[in-house]
DNA sequence: ACTCGCGTCTGAATCAATTCAGAATTAGGG
DNA sequence: CCCTAATTCTGAATTGATTCAGACGCGAGT
């Protein structure tokens, strides 16, 4: 049997192919009467509504955004940053009845295929520091706005000054009087090689200083606070115990592991966000070191879970980056230069820092 | 200026239009040559690439399969459960080049439009339990798998069994010599009417018993089996204090409070999900109600958070249920009857049960 | 009787690609 | 030099709707 279209029902009922389009979608443009028949044999060839596809792509209106995470799908709802960032943007998408349309990138090649078939208006990069994707999705030339990082030129961007907010943390830990204070950095997987050298760590790092100021990822700014805050308080970069990881708790812990192995054992971990500040914790309390007696913690986002955790961390508004995305995505403002809105940030002190012992 | 299509590239070149279409789609098709030429000039014009809507009206495959939620969206990305399930689902759909489609149910009206509107493959279905989206779903023909009732004649289903599960926690705390037991139930937010007698209750769990096995919501079928065990055990059904609310930890302290304020105080609160367990032991810590001394809690899905907090549950495999139903929908075994995926659940005993005072 | 306007409905153009049969060109072998 | 086969490219049909100018009939106003 041939696939039921407005035609077929044009046909069925003996009129054009333009009523019965009407019929579904201006009802105001036909009788009452002759819509209820339309409608009758359209049910009867078991018709299922007009082609979204068709109506797209003569509309020229998806209707729909894109949300463009740099990692895999799956890995991105194992963090509530990014969850929480998507229940920001959940809530403007549905007040105007925009869709979700949700991209990792499980592969390299394959999120290049699933950007390119994506049918949107728009497209939300969610953290995507110099990440290949980013390419893609601008050659789209659809409307992006960008979270965390690159700020590209001419794209409106929202984000927090992780930079300067590192060196809260770090300067309220070197308040307490730590010295032996050690660092995990998080970087996105895509870049992640596990067995490269960590001090290699300095070159990714100084890419930070010598380029243009927002060209670096929002775990690179946060790295560079720390380094700032800890040289200016007179402590030698190169002896502070640095590791980088993904931002996963279970990864995380092995690199917790090897900086807990230390000796003499850090007084103070500094995690780039809260899932890695679990993980230390996770190894703390597996090795009986005592938090925040033995060792403080400190971590970055201020995810739902920090608050029950007594972390201290670094609290931003997750779910008001998410709607302020969804509404310069939504709402164009048309401002010249993009607009690039910086939230606030606050650090927050719970149960999970002390002086040293 | 006009948009840049495939035959703005073709006619600068001097090719034909399905020579361009072949630069993009099908570069064996012609010499490498001019494909860098064609390329060239398509860069040059600013060309966005093939345009997805045409392309997929033409080849009649989106790449993109729906998953629809009986709730707000920015309420489901606040339910460890659906997040966990989307994480699994996610799994599969990437592994396969699919996208993810979200459609939430913000306001009556809004999600049909959506769900017509969506270009996509095929939808999964997720804990839509008697709500007016099944039909809109089901109306537009494609492939579907529902998750959690209710099960569809036809339709592929993944699911555990909500009933023998819940049978089991109260089987577990009337063990425990429990018999002032209290129950807070859940139903979707689309049918929660705050101010509705609690015990019209009966009503809707009554549905349960008269009809078809599976033709009920899984917190529905949850409810039934905690009244078998407790009604079995030679308790009084009317007279076990029960509230109904929905899946929202915050929701749920309003339900919590009013039983907790029963005189004499129920000795263990059965809860449908966890997030409402957590509800009743937030009010619990408030009040300062020590549990599980003075009072026990059972909650139900075992999300992430169950764990750490100690939970009593029954522990349901969130992710694979998203895995499976990924599965069933992007590889259509064809079988008939639909295969309909019963999933293993266990009772979880942690630190939140223990026998009354 | 004529025109104006209104409510309904139609025809043809359009959206931007893919597909497939076949034409044109090139290459190789005898 | 010619025939065959492979390679490279083209034209026309197709995908399923929306859109807009205009046709048609009908009642009201002049």
């Amino acid at each position: 049997m041939q696939r039921v279209t407005l035609q077929t029902i044009a046909d069925r009922v003996g009129v054009s192919r333009t009523t019965v389009s009407n019929a579904f979608s201006r009802p105001d443009q036909l009788k009452e009467e002759l819509r209820q028949r339309i409608l009758e044999v359209a049910e009867d060839l078991g018709y299922p509504g007009p082609n979204p596809a068709a109506r797209t792509l003569r509309r020229g209106r998806a209707g729909v955004i894109g949300v463009v995470f740099t990692e895999a799908l799956s890995y991105a709802f194992a963090d509530s940053y990014a969850v929480g960032f998507l229940r920001g943007l959940a809530r403007v998408a549905e007040q105007s009845g925009t869709g979700l349309h949700l991209i990792g990138w499980p592969s390299p090649g394959m999120a290049e295929e699933v950007i390119g078939d994506a049918v949107v208006d728009g497209f939300c990069l969610f953290s995507p520091e110099g990440h290949p994707l980013v390419e893609t999705v601008l050659r789209r030339r659809l409307p992006v706005v960008t979270v965390d990082y690159p700020y590209v030129p001419g794209v409106p961007f929202v984000g927090i000054e992780d930079r300067t907010a590192a060196r809260e943390v770090a300067s309220y830990l070197l308040g307490l009087g730590h010295r032996r204070i050690a660092i995990v950095a998080a970087e996105p997987m895509a870049l992640h090689v596990p067995e490269r050298p960590e001090r290699a760590a300095d070159a990714w790092l100084d890419i930070d200083l010598t380029s243009a100021a927002h060209r670096f990822g929002a775990c690179r700014a946060r790295l560079a606070g720390y380094r700032d805050e800890c040289v200016e308080a007179g402590l030698t970069w190169d002896d502070i115990p640095l590791q980088r990881t993904v931002n996963d708790r279970e990864l995380a812990r092995r690199a917790a592991e090897r900086l807990l192995d230390l000796r003499p054992r850090p007084t103070a971990v500094i995690a780039a966000t809260d899932e890695i500040a679990f993980g230390v914790m996770d190894v703390a309390a597996q090795r009986g070191i005592e938090v925040p007696g033995e060792l403080s913690v400190a971590g970055f986002d201020d995810v739902p879970a920090a608050e029950p955790a007594g972390l201290t961390t670094v609290h931003q508004p997750i779910t008001e980056k998410g709607t302020t995305a969804g509404r310069l995505l939504l709402e164009p403002s048309g401002e010249d230069p993009a607009p690039c809105v910086i939230m606030e940030h606050r650090l927050v002190v719970r149960r999970t820092t002390a002086p040293p012992p």
